[in-house]
Formats: structure tokens, C-alpha cells, sequence
DNA sequence: AGAAAAATGATTGACGTACCTCAATTCCTA
DNA sequence: TAGGAATTGAGGTACGTCAATCATTTTTCT
């Protein structure tokens, strides 16, 4: 009924148990003899490693951290949420899930949070500071395997970077943005952080795009909202009153503001924003919004996971593995 | 180090591992106030199950079947290649997977696969014929747990459906549709089978949208592409011959053939096609197609594995569990 | 040939749970 | 209060693998 074990293994390689264990789990001093008849043994009865049965006797407990921004609103609530779901899940996998909140700009306290860590692997998702990168290069050289998340440290030896390509979402964000929009006319992009990385590169590709293809349309510089609804709101009625918008990028946080200031406004500019959560969701149905361009936080931690377990058990993990893919939403498909 | 196991509990309720067993794998014969405090001590010492060890113990292997079309391009070319990945990875999980292909409207032949069928769960992806529910039936009668895959059999008593909502892919496409189109002009629907349910529904969330926003572009009568690209291609040269084209949309196979006739067009009309394949990949790249709404394989045979785990658990799924995300692919976020 | 080194076999005890048996204790009812 | 039933305890074996130890065999080198 079940596969073949170790045991079917050593009577076809007709060696002692201890030999296949020692080929399986090298361990060294076995003649070069013994050993291809061991794999040879392992092909012909199709073994497979029972990882249960391993885990189980080695007692192996993958101990993951998540440390990440904590918030009870817009994206990092949702990450919450999906991080609470997966940690509730995978407890009887015997995989302990440790979520360490921090404050979204606070490098100290970003720092301090990965200084006293007692784990397998980590997924992080902080500012992207010296300070921090420095933190994350101590935690890989004893060992924890490390994964960035939405928010990538390219300085830092992480293993692997998960989230979405951020260039690429800028791109399409502008190829929408350029289709929608017929007529000439004047685009407001909004960030949260003109030093944030994630929302530079969505920039730069929003800008690229635009100007290779819709060049008739005129784009004004850029203004930093601090992912703050009131800030935001504020912008977009200044930025109206200079001249009437057809098109507005919002790339980081306070998208109510954003939909406030869009509904007073006389004409609706073409409208995208990212991370769809209660508010850019309400903002799709009521019109205000167009587009969403949002990556989803649940495959973002499972990604994180499995990615992580991988990485622990040492197995090769393939480039460019950890893209999320970038969900784009529109008024039909919510 | 690792969490608390059934003797934690056992001393903890201050009863023996026998009646700790009995509890947890309720056998009976136990008084309610021992497993009462059972229960309690489970609670307070925050016990959880230790599947592996659980499975290991049972000898448990998971025996998963999907009875899916065979075909080695598009969609189910890519539908396999996924399989076959995620087969790899689940052997060392003991979970075996069982890949029996069938062809697409051959439905004796499908009957014929589920006949004969020893699993524990299946995910089927046929057609929707009667005598194919019935078969489909007559297995969750003996036990085995079905979900259906792409194609729902909603007449079945399956436990779920694992792909996109049509009807939303309907209604999105129609959605870009007419926010790329400006002007007025005439739409080409291609279905792949005007029988067959899920082109349906994408066709009615479509002409829906289509009247409701949209209705200065005028569609032509649905065409049946039979998911051949020579059909196909005929079909569209024919519609151009007939009038100007503004917009396409390819519910079904057979994209070769579109692109070819699109590229052979004078002028470009809007184009719009499912899932995201070598040629739909490359038709994005030449700018022959606008749009690709795609379900993703590796996330619908994942989610199927993952269901059929927890419906062979006996745990319960959540409503709407089983919806896949449609992806949409423009040039910019292949 | 003899000693050292290398390779191999045999065996054992975990890991946490499931499942079974048999004996001992408590409970209820006539 | 005896008799039977229900409940509880104690203990064992198994699952497949890991990680040891120790004894034995084979190979290698001088």
C-alpha cells in the first residue's frame, strides 16, 4: 500500500540497513561500490524519503518569523489576517509560525526586533536601512535563512526576495492608465515614499511606459503622500485646482483620502490605485476607482512558507520563484 | 522544545494515555466527566495533534486522482505540466497522485475512467454529461470525495468547484473592452462549444456588461471556434470580410489561428483571449492580442490537492473556497 | 604476513500517534 | 449486595526514519 522504505532499498542494493542510512543521510565511509548500488537500489524501487517519518524522528519543528509592520488598516491588516490563518494551519504540520509586529518607519525598533531571534528561517518585510540589512546579515551567518517580503533588502544576502515586481507593476499601471484614457491631459502619481524602494520602482516603470507609448499624455512630478488619507486627499485637490487631471496613480497607503477628494471632484480622472482592501474595494463599486493593481497577502505567506521550508530543509529553491503574481482588478472581478 | 503530546494531556487531565485516546479519536466508552477534563486539558495545554506522526502511525497515504483531457498544447498541456510538478513534490508527503487523461468530449471514455477508479479523492475536469455525473456520483456514494476542475458538474453532488467564476471573466473582459474602445463598431465573440458551460457563462457575463455599459458597440452573434485554430481563423476572416472589427473575444481554444488572422487585418481590432499559453504569450508580445485572462494551472491543481486533503480530513472547507483568481495579463506583466 | 584503516552489518532506542488486548476498578441495577 | 456492565488503566506493537554504538569483515599499506 504505502511506497517502498529504506528496507525495500537495502534488500535490492543487498547491503545492511546502516549502509543505506549512511548513503541516504551521507555520512561518509561508504566504498564508492556500495554506494552505487545503494542509488541504483533507490531508482530501481522509485524510494522516496517519508518526510513525516524524518521530521518525526529527527524532531524537527520548523520555528518560522514573520517580522513585519503591524496596523489595523489597508494592506498590513490583511497581512495580519492571512499570517494569523496560515499560523493556525500549520501548527499540526509542526510548524511553529512566531509573528513579531513592529512599526512601519521605526529602524530601531525594527533593528531590536531581529537582534534577540530564535528561529529557523525569517521572512521580513522593514524599512530598507544599513542598519537593518546589517541585522539581517548576522541572523543569515548563524544560519537563519532569511526572505524578504513585499518590501525586498537587495543589499542583504536573503535568499529569496516575495512580492511582486514592482517596475512591472508600475508598467501596467500605465498601460491601463494609457488605454483607458483617449484624449491628452495631465496624470498626478502619488507615493507614499519617494525613498521607499518599492514605490520608486513603480514609479520608474509607470514613467517609462508612459513615455514610450502615450506620450501625448503629460505627467506631473511626483508628490509623497506619507500613505496618509488626509495628506493624500489634500494633494489631489491641490493638484486639481492647478489643472484638471485625467488620470491619477496612487502608489502607496490613505486611498480614502484619495476617493474623498476624486468624488468632489468635477470630472473623474481615470483612477488606479494598489492593495485592494475595504476601502479601494468600496472605491471599485462606487466608480471612483478603476483599477487595483494589489498583491494577495495569503499567497504572499504561503509563498513565504514554503519558500522558507525549502530553504531550511536545503533545498534548492529556483530564481525568480518568489514573484507573486500581480492581481489586477476591476469592477467585474472583485 | 516541541509542543505538548497526548501524554502532556494525560497528565495534565490526570487520566490514563488509553482514555486521552479514546477522547481524541472518540472510541467511546468513556465517562462524559473523564473526557470533560480531557477536553480541558487539551485546551490548557494548547495540545495539538501531531499529523505527521498521525499519518506515519495509520500508515495513511493519501491517494488523490485527477481524471483530466489530455493534449500536449494550451491550456491542458499546461494543466499536465503542473500535475506532474506538484506530483514530485507531494511523493515525499505521501501523497500520491494519480493522473488519468481522457479526451475532451469523448464522454464514454471518461465513464470509463471513473469506472475503475481506487482513491481517495478526485478532481475531474469532463464534460458535463449526465451519464459522467452520475458516475461522478455513484463515487461520492462510495466514499470517494470529488471537486471539480475548470469544468464544474454542478448537477453532481461534488464537494466543490476549483476554477475562475465565467461569469466574472465574462464580464471583466467586456469591461476592458469597452474602456480600450472609444469609438462604436462591431464585436467578434468566438466560443470554443456554445454547449459547453463554462464558455457560456464567460459569453453571458460578456454580452451582459456589453448592454448594460457599453451599448454603442454592437456584437455579432456568437461563432464556435470547436478550440481548433484553423476553425477558427476562418471564423474571424470571415467576420473581417463581413465588416470592420473593433473588438474580439476567444472564450475558447485555438489562438494560432486568431493571431494569424488578426495580423493578416488592416486594422488592429481589440483583442481578448483566455489563458495565458505560449501562443497567447507571444500574441501579447506582438501586440496581436491585448488582453489575457488567465487561470493559473499550478494555483488550481495546488488548491485541488489542498482541498482534497482536507475533504479526505473531514474537515470542513469554507463556501467559495474553491474560486481561483483570475489573472489578467497585459504586455506589460507577462 | 601482519597491523592499521576502512567498510559494513547488526542492533537499539527514540520520535508521537494509532490501535489493540487484558486486567482492574467503578458503577448501576435487580 | 451480588452480578453484570461500563469505564479506566497499563502496556505492547507498529509506522518509517534518524542517529547512534559496537562488532565484524574486508581492504590497504608496509
Amino acid at each position: 500500500m504505502s511506497g517502498p522504505t529504506i528496507h525495500d532499498v537495502a534488500k535490492a542494493a543487498q547491503v545492511s540497513l546502516a549502509t543505506v542510512d549512511r548513503v541516504l543521510n551521507n555520512r561518509g565511509g561508504v566504498s564508492a561500490k556500495a554506494e552505487a548500488r545503494v542509488r541504483a537500489a533507490v531508482a530501481q524501487t522509485g524510494y522516496v524519503r517519508n518526510l513525516a517519518a524524518a521530521n518525526l524522528s529527527r524532531r524537527r519543528v520548523y520555528r518560522f518569523c514573520f517580522v513585519v509592520p503591524s496596523g489595523d488598516t489597508g494592506f498590513v491588516a490583511l497581512l495580519h489576517a492571512a499570517l494569523e490563518r496560515e499560523r493556525a494551519r500549520l501548527v499540526e504540520e509542526q510548524i511553529l509560525i512566531q509573528i513579531v509586529p513592529t512599526h512601519a518607519f521605526d529602524v530601531a525598533g525594527q533593528v531590536a526586533a531581529l537582534r534577540d531571534l530564535d528561529c529557523d528561517a525569517l521572512a521580513i518585510m522593514a524599512s530598507e536601512a544599513p542598519e537593518v540589512q546589517e541585522e539581517v546579515d548576522r541572523l543569515i551567518a548563524s544560519g537563519v535563512k532569511v526572505v524578504t517580503l513585499v518590501a525586498d533588502l537587495p543589499q542583504s544576502g536573503r535568499a529569496c526576495y516575495i512580492g511582486i515586481d514592482n517596475v512591472a507593476a508600475g508598467r501596467t499601471a500605465a498601460d491601463f492608465m494609457g488605454r483607458f484614457l483617449g484624449e491628452a491631459g495631465s496624470i498626478l502619481m502619488i507615493a507614499g515614499s519617494l525613498s521607499s524602494r518599492d514605490h520608486m520602482e513603480r514609479l520608474m516603470g509607470f514613467r517609462a511606459v508612459m513615455m514610450e507609448r502615450f506620450s501625448h499624455l503629460s505627467l506631473l512630478s511626483a508628490v509623497e503622500g506619507n500613505d496618509d488619507a488626509d495628506t493624500v486627499e489634500r494633494l489631489v485637490m491641490a493638484a486639481m485646482e492647478d489643472q484638471p487631471l485625467v488620470g491619477i496613480y496612487a502608489i502607496g497607503a490613505g486611498n480614502r483620502g484619495l476617493v474623498r477628494a476624486v468624488q468632489k471632484a468635477g470630472s473623474k480622472p481615470v483612477t488606479i490605485v494598489h492593495e485592494l482592501t475595504l476601502v479601494s474595494r468600496q472605491g471599485l463599486r462606487d466608480g471612483a476607482i478603476d483599477l487595483v493593481l494589489d498583491q494577495d497577502t495569503s499567497t504572499a505567506v504561503t509563498t513565504a512558507v514554503s519558500m522558507m521550508r525549502d530553504l531550511t530543509e536545503g533545498r534548492e529553491i529556483a530564481v525568480g520563484s518568489g514573484r507573486i503574481h500581480l492581481n489586477i482588478y476591476s469592477r467585474e472581478n472583485i
